[in-house]
RNA sequence: GUGGCUAUAGUUUAAUGGUAGAACUGCAGGUUGUGGUCCUGCUAGUGAGGGUUCGAUUCCCUCUAGCCACCCCA
């Protein structure tokens, strides 16, 4: 037969198991956490209509016109021709590229503006970009993310960037930043991208040709540009903050105060912006602290905002809302450069040895007996040697063997031995699982 | 999407225009039924496809993948 060359999709990993431990610490740390402050688990689909987030996510940004992966609508066969002709939907399917404009859709969607505001979700998940892969960033990758919908109170804010960043303190992450800034509402943003326009229209043909394609393009990505002739006219552009209006303003001011009370270390850095077209007002990202020379935004472990006009330009009433996502890779890439001790993957209790024909079928019965008991408890049934078998038991550093011969089989009794002291006794079979309590630490059951 | 670097057993790596070598891992064994150290043996590889050549893992091309710098995003 021909082989077949298999390879992972570009940009799509496996997850090994001596990887998943670091899985299981940040997903159980993010569970505590979202749990712990009121939040409740949300899931929804993988994929969803194009349209969910091609207005929402912004038109011209990359995620829409080159990053998303879309599924081509179904052609029709003949043989389906029949009434189902009209109805049928034509709509281009996508695998979602982010998580809150899902998490918007189904609050409209479930009516969920009867529940008590504000509605507190959490959801964790795949998403898909079809970019350039690099390390720690992958086409499928994991977003744990927080939304809190229905409240515009500033304190909201604090609270989910404080939360954010005590998370991140939870996964014994020492050296990060928080950064904050306030894009404001729509209307102001407009008005600043206006005059920002207008500062860089003069010194244009001075700029980098890619900062010349964000002037119209995306310009406020004009005040991040890493050329170095760009950065000295971007010390004279017009800031942000500065065209806030007056709500704007305040609210921001508010955040701030909070987060001093709250003692949220924080840098107001009035450069930040999000690449998404539907945050307003506050933003946010989690920066780690980086070797100079190296730009921390690219290894940003988690980001989010406020998105005021989302649920209204869903259709839903105007209901405020903001919300925080955690990436994976770039959190478990740091956690293995730092060499961070994560709860290693678990040990059995007891490893059964048998010898012989007879044996082999008796451990059988005991296995499941033990494994009825709760015990964790592993075997090589299909190798024959003790010793290979004692290896085995030694390289997994289970603490307890179990033996079990032809001539304990006749006897009515099975040799425990201890691995790690080298002794051993036998006991009789009725009586095993008492000696194995005896020996083992308490909360292995 | 653009530019650059790279690709040898599962992993880390040698070498060569003429039989691809090692270490670790895996498997088995080192007398009769006992692991860890040690010793021995076995398994396993030139990312895929083309071309040049008597002969290509080596040179060339395409593809694929990884990494880096952009774009972008988080």
């Amino acid at each position: 037969m021909a082989k077949i060359h298999v390879q992972a999709v570009r940009g799509m990993r496996d997850i090994l198991p001596q990887d998943q431990k670091y899985w299981q610490f940040l997903e159980d740390n993010f569970l505590k956490t979202a749990k712990s402050a009121g939040f409740s688990r949300i899931s929804f689909p993988i994929v969803e209509k194009a349209s969910l987030f091609e207005r929402t996510i912004g038109e011209e940004t990359d995620i829409i016109e080159k990053e998303m992966y879309s599924l081509a609508p179904k052609t029709k066969e003949p043989s389906d021709r029949g009434k189902d002709k009209e109805k049928e939907e034509k709509e281009t399917l996508v695998l979602r590229p982010e998580g809150t404009a899902s998490v918007a859709r189904a609050y409209i969607e479930h009516g969920m503006q009867t529940l008590p505001q504000p509605v507190q979700l959490y959801y964790t998940g795949p998403m898909f970009r079809h970019d350039r892969p690099q390390k720690g960033r992958q086409r499928q990758f994991h977003q744990l993310g927080l939304e809190i919908i229905g409240e515009l109170d500033p304190i909201l804010d604090a609270q989910l960037i404080s939360l954010a960043s005590r998370l991140i303190k939870k996964l014994k992450i020492r050296d990060f930043t928080v950064q904050i800034n306030s894009i404001g509402c729509t209307k102001c943003r407009a008005k600043f991208i206006k005059k920002l326009q207008e500062y860089y229209k003069p010194i244009l043909k001075n700029l980098c040709p890619d900062c010349r394609k964000r002037y119209s393009k995306n310009p406020l990505r004009l005040l991040d540009c890493k050329e170095l002739a760009c950065q000295e006219y971007k010390a004279g552009a017009p800031q942000m903050v500065d065209y806030l209006d007056q709500e704007d303003q305040a609210h921001f001011r508010q955040v701030l105060e909070y987060l001093d009370e709250l003692e949220v270390p924080y840098e107001l850095n009035t450069y930040l912006v999000r690449g998404l077209d539907y945050y307003t007002r506050t933003v946010f990202e989690i920066w780690p602290k980086m070797e100079e020379a190296e730009d921390p935004s690219r290894f940003a472990l988690g980001g989010g905002g406020r998105y005021d006009d989302l649920i209204s330009l869903f259709g839903g009433k105007p209901t405020p809302a903001i919300g925080f996502a955690l990436g994976a890779e770039s959190i478990i890439e740091l956690l293995k450069e730092k060499e961070i001790k994560v709860a290693s993957r678990e040990i059995p209790d007891i490893f059964v040895v048998q010898l012989g024909e007879l044996a082999k079928k008796k451990s059988l019965k005991l296995i499941e007996e033990l494994r009825e008991e709760s015990f964790k408890v592993i075997s090589a049934l299909g190798k024959e040697s003790i010793k290979s078998q004692l290896r085995l038991a030694d390289k997994l550093k289970v603490p307890l063997a179990l033996i079990l011969g032809h001539k304990e089989v006749l006897d009515g009794t099975v040799i425990i031995r201890d691995m790690h002291g080298g002794m051993q006794e036998t006991a009789s079979a009725e009586n095993v699982v008492d000696e194995i309590k005896k020996r083992l630490p308490r909360e292995n059951f």
